[in-house]
RNA sequence: CGGGCUGUGGCGCAGCCUGGCUAGCGCGCUUGCUUGGGGUGCAAGAGGUCCCGGGUUCAAAUCCCGGCAGCCCGACCA
């Protein structure tokens, strides 16, 4: 294609509305430009590497055996009510009626249209398994679209259902998902870290995500040599105690605390250290009010709270609700003397004499001892941190913000269940196939691309994903030598199967070399002083080095380098 | 849903506090010449409902009220 032709809008400045470095760049570099909050227009460079992505991903789960389907983004409210989620969704749904008052919504995701696609349609085991998949545009509702393409309210999604038999049937479709989602990534040139991860809404047993470490991100990973999870579900070894604990049975002793309310006010004021102390935190769990203890210095995970609790509504109390079972406010809040239900974190487990608010304003306990001067049931409840160490090795764990690529879950019967698939067993019975979901932001691969490499000069594509994998720029494309030699390198890459671009413009050449690092194309040719020698320049994108080769053989140049790069 | 900020030619911004000439600057765009290895130089041009609505005033981009939109932080989030 010839520059000169095409629609290749970059821009000079950073635009101001833009802060991680994906959305600026897409932007500057006249990939995308934004139709309203979290919706974006696709321009001829982003949906060429978008097309270069998505053939990647069905190349990938073809080879593992599934199906390419295509299903309305427009479903009817009947199947979302079937499973649930029409109610569960919320706000994040987009919902709207047809001309004779028919609910509607804009899907999400398409487990309901695929587990009603199978109800119908399955009957026997012979039929199973069943790998299937869509490439789609899914729409939600975003309280706070952000960051670009990072976070939008539709985007693309690769999204593949499975359905067997057997539970170790559903464990081989998820092993040939986690497979196929490793080989995309790598084919995508991305750097990313497999995770463990919450189920969430969704349901079901196992869940991993495919995670790339960027500060763009809005996940965290807690990451050590053996063990990676993302921080939601992290279970670690806590720090021990900074100082040990007082030995000796003592009992709770009232001290006053004037002001103190926090942890670290009441360390100050006790000159023992904030691990001595118990955090006492009010949750309401679906209406119900729970006391948690944590070690001073660590969180409550919500997450961990609401898969202990069962709780789908988890909130903190308010203050009145405080007052009214406490007596105090919180600040000065402890487990001793209260008589509803508490939970308290594993680190806590064998402590002993230690510090907590007395239920009274303005006081606190000493030697408070768990399971003697109070009752509990001991879980991992904390949010993990950095400085813990891994319960597989003890190696030191460190946190990471992520973007999330992918994710693959075991979905169960949730689906199958609710929605009444069932197909007959050898046997003749009846049986309810289980299922398995997974996810791939087709958007997210390209910005964790850019967020993953970039420069001062802009985007520093991986070729397999890049618009455009050469670029050849003679430096002056009206003089006669210049013109006939870029042409032909230009007709020869094409003709060697890459994907080039001639920079025919009229422009100077600082303005082409300028763009084609902007845009990100891997591969540039020069064409200038040195065609006197015969020799044009090839120039690397991601080490700006560059390399004299004759004309005849620059394209091929190009092609070998491309195949070692790729390897 | 809470908090902060911003809306002025395509882009980046100034002007607003302290109302008053024809609304300005840089980039981009058009035409001509020039230049030709990292956003060349000169000249001439085109392009604006100053987010929208109402109010105050002789006079509003500017002051007041009400909307809308966008960005950022938090909450939320397969």
């Amino acid at each position: 294609m010839y520059w000169s032709k095409l629609f290749i809008p970059t821009l000079r400045e950073d635009p101001a509305e833009a802060e991680v470095a994906s959305h600026r760049l897409l932007l500057r570099a006249g990939y995308i430009r934004q139709l309203a909050a979290g919706l974006y227009n696709y321009l001829f460079l982003a949906q060429r590497s978008i097309l270069k992505i998505t053939q990647i991903v069905r190349e990938e789960m073809d080879a593992i055996g599934a199906q390419e389907f295509y299903l309305p983004g427009l479903n009817p409210a009947e199947v979302w009510q079937e499973s649930g989620r029409w109610d569960v969704m919320g706000d994040n749904l987009f919902r709207l009626k047809d001309r004779n008052g028919r609910d509607l919504c804009l899907g999400m995701t398409h487990e309901e249209v695929m587990t009603s696609i199978a109800r119908g349609e399955l009957r026997s085991y012979k039929q199973l398994p069943q790998i299937w998949y869509q490439i789609q545009t899914k729409f939600r509702d975003e309280p706070r679209p952000k960051s670009g393409l990072l976070r939008t309210r539709q985007f693309i999604m690769k999204d593949s259902y499975t359905f067997d038999l057997t539970p170790a049937g559903l464990d081989a479709a998820y092993e040939k998902h986690h497979k196929a989602y490793c080989r995309i990534f790598d084919r995508c040139g991305l750097d990313y870290v497999v995770v463990e991860a919450h189920s969430g809404a969704m349901g079901g047993s196992q869940s991993h995500e495919f995670m790339v470490v960027s500060d763009a991100g809005e996940d965290f990973v807690v990451k050590g040599p053996n063990y990676a999870a993302n921080l939601e579900k992290a279970v670690s070894v806590a720090k021990p105690p900074a100082a040990a604990d007082p030995e000796g049975d003592h009992e709770p002793e009232e001290f006053h605390t004037p002001g103190k309310k926090t942890i670290a006010d009441v360390a100050g004021f006790t000159g023992l250290p904030e691990t001595s102390q118990m955090k006492s935190l009010v949750m309401v769990a679906d209406g119900k009010v729970v006391l948690v203890m944590v070690r001073g210095d660590h969180q409550l995970s919500e997450t961990k709270f609401g898969s202990v609790t069962g709780a789908t509504d988890i909130r903190a109390a308010h203050p009145e609700e405080i007052r009214e079972h406490f007596g105090a406010d919180a600040g000065s809040l402890g487990p001793v003397g209260v008589k509803i239900r508490i939970l308290a974190d594993e680190a806590l487990r064998g402590r002993r004499n230690m510090i907590a608010g007395a239920n009274k304003n303005d006081h606190h306990l000493r030697n408070v001892t768990p399971g003697k001067h109070f009752q509990c049931e001991f879980h991992d409840l904390r949010q993990a941190v950095e400085g813990d160490t891994s319960i597989v090795d003890g190696s030191p764990l460190t946190v990471h913000k992520t973007v999330e690529i992918g994710h693959i879950f075991k979905l169960g019967y949730k689906y199958s269940e609710s929605m009444g698939l069932k197909v007959l067993d050898e046997s003749g019975k009846e049986v309810t196939p289980i299922m398995g979901s997974y996810g791939i932001g087709i958007e997210r691969i390209l910005c964790a691309a850019v967020e993953l490499f970039n420069d001062k000069d802009g985007i520093v594509m991986p070729p397999s994903i890049a618009p455009f994998t050469l670029v050849v720029t003679p430096i002056n494309f009206s003089d006669t030598a210049q013109n006939k030699a870029a042409t032909e390198i230009y007709e020869a890459a094409k003709s060697l199967g890459l994907d080039a671009i001639l920079d025919d413009r009229d422009e100077r050449p600082g303005v082409k070399f300028k763009d084609a690092d902007l845009i990100g194309i891997p591969y540039r040719i020069t064409i200038g002083k040195k065609l006197a020698q015969g020799f044009v320049e090839v120039v690397d994108r991601r080490t700006k080095t560059s390399t004299d080769v004759a004309v005849a053989e620059a394209a091929s140049f190009v092609k070998a380098r491309l195949a070692e790069n790729t390897k």
